[in-house]
DNA sequence: ACCCGTGTTTCCGCATAACGGAAGGAGCGA
DNA sequence: TCGCTCCTTCCGTTATGCGGAAACACGGGT
């Protein structure tokens, strides 16, 4: 095994990550600091990866991520495999609810945002797909939380349970309640900011496992009962297509992957 | 510059293609051969994607597309921020219309579907997210052509013109008729297989320049004027959305020259 | 139980491909 | 004009990637 810091691929590697975090493109000198690598080295990886067409550069002369990786990227299963399937009911979802729709898997101890729909009234909340969050913080994430395999809860538990400033600390003790309580109904509630309501619920894969969620972002004045239908018939229906063998509310823990 | 071919970079990235070719994933071996990479150094190389997270494995034991490369591909500028800003135009047209809508830029001489929605009564199409096709077989693909650099439109016109097998022959000449016919008109439409027909229209950039293209499917036997008319409704908003400065209908052919 | 085929992993000596300092260009603003 | 930053080319050195060979793992057929 090559070293990851020295190697011609772990470099590129990070040149890739370096250039993604930098919305409006960097210079080639700018990746070489950034990204820890010699200019002159940088100079010749950032050359090829731009024959390939990973990078581009920008019309301000700057690199940026290319076309080439986006279209790789396109067939990802785990993400797109999912999307495809889930997309037409977010659809449907949107035009009953016009309410903010979010897909969202568990990556690791992280949530993912995989996809999403807003309107312009619900447009507050900074989820951009690709985005990583904590899985604790979000009703989305408590969902893939609670349905997680256990050594995952118990590392997200006790780890710091870090919440933004406008939220109310949450103890390890509170935090095993809601997740116990989630698996009993089927469902999560967080409010954002004392403005907006997240509803969240769970989707499962073929192998029975939850595999995703989806939740939908409604003002703190409206009353969720009836979004909460609207949404686990959604949940149900993308279960029932992605081939989940669809049992009670409550389904085994566990893993699953797209392939 | 090092040899594209030898340069581990290159065997990466090649590696990377070949594996994003094969729906349902490869196992080592294959991308090995695929790829034309010994089988050791094959190893080494998937070994370090992995670790990265550039390569998964799937549960039946292939290597597939992993989601770290697809969270980077989530920033790539021409094709997300487009889709970012056109997303919502699209919802509101889909729901409107309920007819497949596709969005569509142009990478180098091929079209690039960058977003789709469709129902299930349109969803006769194979176009993908991420799939490329010939500039001139398509109702998209030609608005594309219409407004691309002469050099690009010379190069198709020059090339051969394959046709799907349901498809009468085009000539260079009809070709060039149907380019004047779409910058006139400011919009494009084909048949697809004698049962949908396909309408598209411009997308105008910052700079005035055709940057993406929109395109609707409908049932052949459904008059497209109506239809035709929310299209480029849509075209438009997403247009000004981008900061285009919009003039007339038939717009300017922006930084190049035609005629 | 055995063998054989296929896929995966480890080992190691060799030479090539990557490395990066230094120096020369190319713009740009003062 | 100078001075600054960013980009590119050059070239001697060596670490790094290379890939054949061989061991290992699994599974299916007889």
């Amino acid at each position: 095994m090559p070293d990851q810091r020295r190697s011609v691929l772990g470099r590129a590697l990070r040149i890739l990550d370096t250039v993604s975090d930098a919305p409006g493109g960097l210079t080639l000198s700018q990746i070489s600091r950034r990204a820890g690598v010699p200019l002159t080295t940088a100079h010749r990886i950032v050359g090829e990866l731009h024959a390939w067409g990973a990078l581009e550069r920008s019309p301000s002369g700057g690199y940026q991520i290319g076309l080439r990786l986006w279209e790789l990227a396109a067939v990802t299963p785990r993400s797109m495999g999912l999307r495809q399937v889930a997309l037409p009911f977010m659809q449907d979802l949107f035009e009953t609810t016009h309410r903010g729709v979010h897909l969202a898997i568990r990556e690791k101890d992280q949530v993912l945002f995989v996809e999403r729909f807003t309107s312009q009234e619900t447009a507050a909340d900074r989820a951009q797909v690709g985005a990583r969050y904590e899985l604790h913080a979000t009703a989305i994430g408590l969902v893939l939380l609670a349905y997680a395999p256990s050594d995952v809860q118990e590392a997200t538990l006790a780890g710091p349970l870090a919440v933004p400033d406008w939220h109310p600390p949450v103890t390890e003790r509170e935090l095993r309640a809601t997740l116990a309580e989630i698996r009993r109904s089927g469902y999560a509630v967080t409010s954002i900011r004392g403005e907006f309501r997240s509803v969240a619920a769970p989707v499962y894969g073929p192998a029975g496992a939850v595999a995703a969620a989806l939740s939908l972002i409604l003002p703190i004045t409206e009353p969720y009962g009836p979004r909460l239908a609207h949404l686990q018939a959604t949940t149900r229906g993308i279960s029932r297509a992605l081939g989940s063998p669809l049992g009670r509310a409550t389904a085994p823990a566990g893993r699953f992957r797209f392939g």
